[in-house]
Parts: structure tokens; C-alpha cells; sequence
RNA sequence: GCCGGAGUAGCUCAGUCGGCAGAGCGACGCACUCGUAAUGCGUAGGUCACGGGUUCGAUUCCCGUCUCCGGCUCCA
């Protein structure tokens, strides 16, 4: 009985039993055989050494592909955990996925590593890649595994899990031994250790078993795993990369922002540059919104623990939010974690008619929110933080087209701040939910239908909306790849219900809206901060807050370059000069490592003839004697905000 | 919150096996007056995170607290 398996090509062939994954990708092409690390059936993982039990269609997955990365990077893991478990009798092992960029492996040797064991378990791991020893599948009844792993408590867990359907088979799992490790795995693995081309151990830190804080805590190895020796150094590359645009140490360097510990955890204080920033951003926001068809609101920052009792924060959030304060015969407040019930109160302020919706509230809302302390990340994650916040109420046979409009506005804001590479998340109803299952359906088609309309990728996230309502998210590539969530839109059929709203039909019925949560750049803290790694601090010029620098070449130039400085302020632009006691090349490189997008130099020539020299950033060279006007008009033209 | 690491000048860091605290950059001053990525010389700047303990003496050792970093978890 042989397979008969269909090739990528589209052709069908038949191949004796017994045939091997490897044996095909030989036949296709032996660069192909070199460069597989298992093959695919149906979606269904082979190791490539392991007999084809049936046909199908078949793919070769190859090591340089997402897919193929995966394989080597979770046989590394177990060469990771052969390695400890050699280095460090007694020591017991827990779970090894690998995960993007890398693997990890989870570990108990009952202390933390140090960089030292770091080093050793690295060179022990080169050592057993150099063997080459090869993978062996097998597959065990429960029983037998129970005893192979005897003495490995959170192995027998695993294994006692299996029965729900984790396992290859009944009753049966399937192991993975080389040498004289053996690790309970569903695979598949390249074919021996020696097909792992480049590993780096990168970190060692705490993780809970299974996530779980109040289980055992255990010592986690991180560590990553390339195609090539290039790939690892090119990967080691991106990391310092990332580091040398962390917008922590941009934020200090630029004089952007802070986070003075006086002020506490979680909070940064914005310095005048950084205060520039925000503006263009919130002024280009409020601009944007106003054009779109929302109405402005302002609203407090606290509220009274009623409101949020009938919001439901207090009994489904209130871990995340700051304790309340007492005050008027002990009223208590609560700081706002969301702006939500604020502009539910401005909808219900009056009765409302269908001739208003769909109604837009919009509004920059500053919320607080208790962060674990050691979840805080400068601007990614503070405990306060700006939404770009508002709140749709519409007729239900409206949303659809609501919905629409609003991705596309999504999409022309995250390009106006020069991103280009989007994908979303679509969640669908959870299995705790309110509201009509048919109102979810329609809810999910009209987000469905708006991604389709917006041609854009989207992945759907199988009942992991909210209880209230089905959402879309929306993710970012930045410059070097990493992926950010960003835009979320939430439907939400709870809040009006929660709050009795309704609004006159053109029946003079009263009908309840839908409610639609949205923010595009979520927070405007995180959002500069993804914004300053984006640009490594080299904003655009409408975004940057010295948009040009005026250098004089001597003291005798000072007064033709503040000439020049208000003749740039006139055309509104954001102008410094540099008129201290520095040589010209000196108060060049301050403008250039300042990220300033524009250097005029000016000297005699200049002082006469009404010219500057005129040095742009990411231009190969300066201009010289360009007519002043000609340098206004060019740079107030490159300055201009998107819209 | 938990595990690990760290906190010395505005920044980046060295140092003190317990005995008067150091560099580079930055700031300030003086000289130089200069044409596209660092001119030279000088000066100031420190509760060695904070509080307690041990000690003749603590920046150094011990305990606690705060903050930061890497993770767990959670999310925008």
C-alpha cells in the first residue's frame, strides 16, 4: 500500500511504503532535500525521516521560512534542555516552544541561572550539535510515558493532560529521544542536532508554570535559533537596533519626555519638545475627527463609584482601577480608567432622535490605570495615559456602513503618521456574551465586510471578543519589523443596555442603539513611543520639534542668521539658531544628532547675497547659496502636516 | 504582585578587600571667529536612591523601602 501525494506543482505521484519526506525532497531537487527540516501533509507535521502513513498534499517546509525557523528553533529548545539536564543532575524540565524570533525552555534546578551557567549550557549545546546525534519519534502508550518520565513531575502533568485530545492518538503520545535525552513532544524535529545551523542563549528569567502566579515558579531560558550563522548575526543585529531606539533612552537624548521617580511609577512628565510633539499629534487628531463627522466633548476625570457600578467597571475591572476617595459623607470617587461612561451621560443628557445618528462623541481622554509594577514599560505601558477615545451610538441598520467609514479613517490616519504595513484581528463572540446571538452575527459580518471592502489582512480570533461585543484590531509593521497593535474597534450591545439608552425612530418608536468603542492610536503616550522607535527620534518634519537650525559660520553672522531664523518663524516653522561659541562643525553634528530635519549655514557669501547653505537631513550633501525665499518656501512645504 | 539584576555628578560608567569620591560627555567661564558630524584651556557640579542596623568609622557589610531593567501575567 503506498501514498499518493500531491505536489505544490499540482501533480500527482505515488510512492511505495514506507517513503520518507526526505525521500521526496530528494527526488524534487537535493538543494531542496538540504535545506527541508520536515514536510507537511494536510497541514499534518512529518519529521522527515518518519514513513508517510497517507497522501494528501504535500509541501516541503524548508528552514528558512516562518514555518521551517519553528522546527529548528523547537529541536534547539530540546538540545537546550538535554544540555541543562546533563549539566545539572536532579534538574527538572517543564515546557520548550519556540516562539517568534527564538525558543525558550522552562526549567527548576531549585536556584536561578547566572550569565556563567549561560555560558556553560551554550557550550554544552554546541557540543551535542557538533555530535550530530540524530532525532528519534517514538510513540508510547500513557502508561509507558508515565514511566519514562517518573521522576519529572511537570512532564507527568503534561502526560495526564493528554487524555483531552492533545496527544497523537488514544492513549497513546509520541517522544523524541537522542542520546541519552528523552523529551515528551508532538514534533516534528530536523533529523539530528547537527541540522541546527546557528543558536544563541540570549537571557535566563522567572515563569510561572503555566502562567499560573500561584503555581510553582520556575527558571526560563530564552534563547534564539537561525537558518544561518548570518541570519542569527542579522538578528543579533535587529536587537541592538531595537535598543539603540528604545524611545526611553531616545525620550532622554531628544529631551522629549521623562519619568521622574518623584512622581511615581508609571508616569511621565512632557518636556517642551516633547509637548511639541504631542500637539502636532493631538491638533492633527482633533483636525481629523472634526472632519469626520465628530462632535468634540470634554469631560472629568473622576466619577462617582455609582456610575461605574452601572457601567459594570467595578464589577469587571476593578483590579484595574485606582482605589476610590472618600469625600462628602463618604461619597466615593473613582479616577476614570475609560471614558465610556462620560460619553454615554452626554448621549443620554437629552432625548436623542435618529436624525442625529450615527453620533460621534471624540474626545483626548486622560485615564489612569492600575498597572502591575512590574508590567510598566516607559511609554508602552504607564498607569496614565491619553485616548484618542470615542464613542459611536448608531441605528443597528446602520452599523455596517458606520463601520466601513471607519476602518477606512483607521487606515488614513495610520498612513498619514507613515505606516504602511497593516494586519487585523477580527474576535468573534466568546462563549460568556450579551446580547441576541443574531445581533452578534450581523455585528461580526458588517466588521467582516469592512475588512474585506478595506482589502485588509485580517486573522480571526475564534471567541475571543469582548462579553459585549465582537471587535476588530488593528496592528503596525514599524521600520524594523515588529508588530503593534495599535486601532481597535469594539462593538458593544452591553453599555446601552446597561444605561437605558434609546433613541426616537422616524415610527416615534423608541429603539436602542448600538454602541461602537473605538480609538486609532490608542494611547497618544504609547503611540509616540512606538513613533519615536519607528524614527529612531528622526520625526518628520511637521512632527519634529526643531524643524530647522540656523548656523552661523562667525559672530559676524549672527545677524543674518537671526534674519533668517524669523523669516523661517514667519512661514511657521520651528526654527533654533545656534549662535553659541562653537565651531560650525560642532553645531552642525548637535543639529544632525538632534534629528533637526533641516541645517542652514550662513556665512559671508550668504550674509551678502541673501543666501544660506542649506543641509537637509538624509540628503547626500549640503546645497550652497541657495536664495533664501527658495530655502523658506522648500522647507515650509516639507513641514507641512499630512492634512 | 512574583523571580532575577541594578541604582555613584544632568547623561554613560569606573572605583572603594570598611578609612577625605573618579573619567568621558554635557553645563558654565575664557581664548579662538571658524563654510558643513567633536578647537583649546579652565571652573563648578555628589546626602554614592531612601530609612534603619553592625562598626571607632559605612558609598562599601546586613535588613527594609522606593525606583529602574529583563521576564512571568495583563493589556492600550
Amino acid at each position: 500500500m503506498g501514498v499518493e501525494l500531491i505536489l505544490p506543482d499540482g501533480s500527482v505521484r505515488s510512492y511505495p511504503e514506507g517513503t520518507t519526506g526526505l525521500d521526496v525532497a530528494r527526488e524534487i531537487g537535493p538543494r531542496l532535500a538540504e535545506a527541508a527540516v520536515a514536510v507537511r501533509i494536510d497541514d499534518e507535521w512529518y519529521d522527515l525521516t518518519r514513513p508517510l502513513e497517507r497522501g494528501g498534499r504535500f509541501r516541503v517546509v524548508t528552514r528558512d521560512t516562518d514555518e521551517g525557523r519553528s522546527v529548528l528553533r523547537h529541536s534547539a529548545a530540546h538540545v537546550l534542555a538535554q544540555a541543562v539536564l546533563d549539566l545539572y543532575p536532579g534538574a527538572k524540565f517543564a515546557i520548550g516552544p519556540p516562539i517568534t524570533d527564538g525558543f525558550y525552555y522552562d526549567f527548576d534546578i531549585g536556584r536561578p541561572f547566572t550569565p556563567e551557567d549561560l555560558e556553560r549550557i551554550e557550550a554544552k549545546m554546541l557540543e551535542i550539535i557538533d555530535e550530530d546525534q540524530p532525532f528519534v519519534r517514538e510513540e508510547l502508550s500513557i502508561d509507558d510515558a508515565l514511566e519514562v518520565f517518573a521522576d519529572q513531575p511537570y512532564k507527568l502533568e503534561i502526560i495526564r493532560g493528554v487524555d483531552e485530545g492533545e496527544g497523537v492518538g488514544e492513549g497513546v503520545v509520541s517522544v523524541y529521544r537522542n542520546d541519552g535525552f528523552v523529551d515528551l513532544c508532538r514534533g516534528p524535529h530536523v533529523p539530528s542536532t547537527g541540522r541546527i545551523p546557528a543558536v544563541k542563549l540570549l537571557r535566563s528569567s522567572g515563569a510561572y508554570w503555566r502562567g499560573d502566579e500561584r503555581r510553582p515558579q520556575l527558571q526560563r531560558i530564552y534563547g534564539t535559533a537561525w537558518e544561518s550563522s548570518k541570519a542569527l548575526a542579522d538578528h543579533l543585529h535587529r536587537l541592538e537596533e531595537a535598543e539603540r531606539r528604545d524611545h526611553r533612552r531616545l525620550g532622554v537624548e531628544l529631551d522629549l519626555y521623562s519619568f521622574p521617580p518623584e512622581l511615581g511609577a508609571g508616569l511621565a512628565i512632557w518636556h517642551p519638545k516633547g509637548g511639541i510633539l504631542r500637539r502636532e499629534i493631538e491638533d492633527y487628531s482633533r483636525r481629523v475627527h472634526a472632519d469626520h463627522g465628530y462632535e468634540h466633548v470634554v469631560t472629568p476625570h473622576v466619577a462617582k463609584a455609582d456610575l461605574w457600578e452601572t457601567s459594570g467597571h467595578l464589577r469587571f475591572y476593578a483590579e484595574g482601577m485606582y482605589p476610590p476617595m472618600e469625600l462628602d459623607h463618604g461619597q466615593r470617587y473613582h479616577v476614570k480608567p475609560m471614558n465610556c461612561p462620560f460619553h454615554i451621560l452626554v448621549y443620554r443628557s437629552r432625548s436623542r432622535s435618529y436624525r442625529e445618528l450615527p453620533l460621534r462623541l471624540f474626545e483626548l481622554g486622560t485615564v489612569y490605570r492600575y498597572e502591575r509594577s512590574g508590567v510598566l514599560h516607559g511609554l508602552l505601558r504607564a498607569r496614565g495615559f491619553t485616548q484618542d477615545d470615542a464613542h459611536i451610538f448608531v441605528a443597528e441598520e446602520d452599523l455596517g456602513a458606520e463601520l466601513a467609514g471607519l476602518l477606512d479613517f483607521v487606515l488614513m490616519v495610520l498612513r498619514d503618521f507613515g505606516f504602511e504595513e497593516f494586519e487585523a484581528d477580527l474576535s468573534t463572540r466568546p462563549e460568556k456574551y450579551v446580547g441576541a446571538p443574531d445581533l452578534w452575527e450581523r455585528a461580526e459580518s458588517a466588521l467582516r465586510s469592512a475588512l474585506d471592502a478595506a482589502g485588509l489582512d485580517y486573522a480571526v480570533a475564534e471567541g475571543e471578543g469582548a462579553f459585549y461585543g465582537p471587535k476588530i484590531d488593528v496592528h503596525i509593521r514599524d521600520a524594523i519589523g515588529r508588530r503593534w497593535q495599535l486601532s481597535t474597534i469594539q462593538v458593544d450591545f452591553a453599555q446601552p443596555e446597561n444605561f437605558g439608552l434609546v433613541y426616537t425612530t422616524s415610527e416615534n418608536t423608541r429603539t436602542r442603539p448600538v454602541m461602537v468603542h473605538r480609538a486609532l492610536f490608542g494611547s497618544v503616550e504609547r503611540f509616540i513611543g512606538i513613533l519615536v522607535e519607528h524614527y529612531a527620534g528622526a520625526f518628520p518634519s511637521w512632527l519634529s520639534p526643531v524643524q530647522a537650525t540656523v548656523v552661523p559660520v562667525a559672530d559676524r553672522h549672527v545677524a543674518y542668521a537671526e534674519e533668517v531664523g524669523r523669516r523661517l518663524r514667519q512661514a511657521g516653522l520651528r526654527v533654533e539658531v545656534d549662535a553659541a561659541d562653537e565651531t560650525v562643525g560642532e553645531k552642525i553634528r548637535r543639529a544632525i544628532t538632534q534629528k533637526h530635519p533641516a541645517v542652514l549655514v550662513v556665512g559671508d557669501r550668504d550674509a551678502e547675497a541673501g543666501t544660506v547653505g542649506l543641509r537637509l537631513r538624509g540628503a547626500d550633501r549640503e546645497r550652497r547659496d541657495v536664495p533664501l525665499d527658495e530655502a523658506v518656501a522648500s522647507l515650509a512645504e516639507a513641514s507641512r502636516p499630512p492634512r
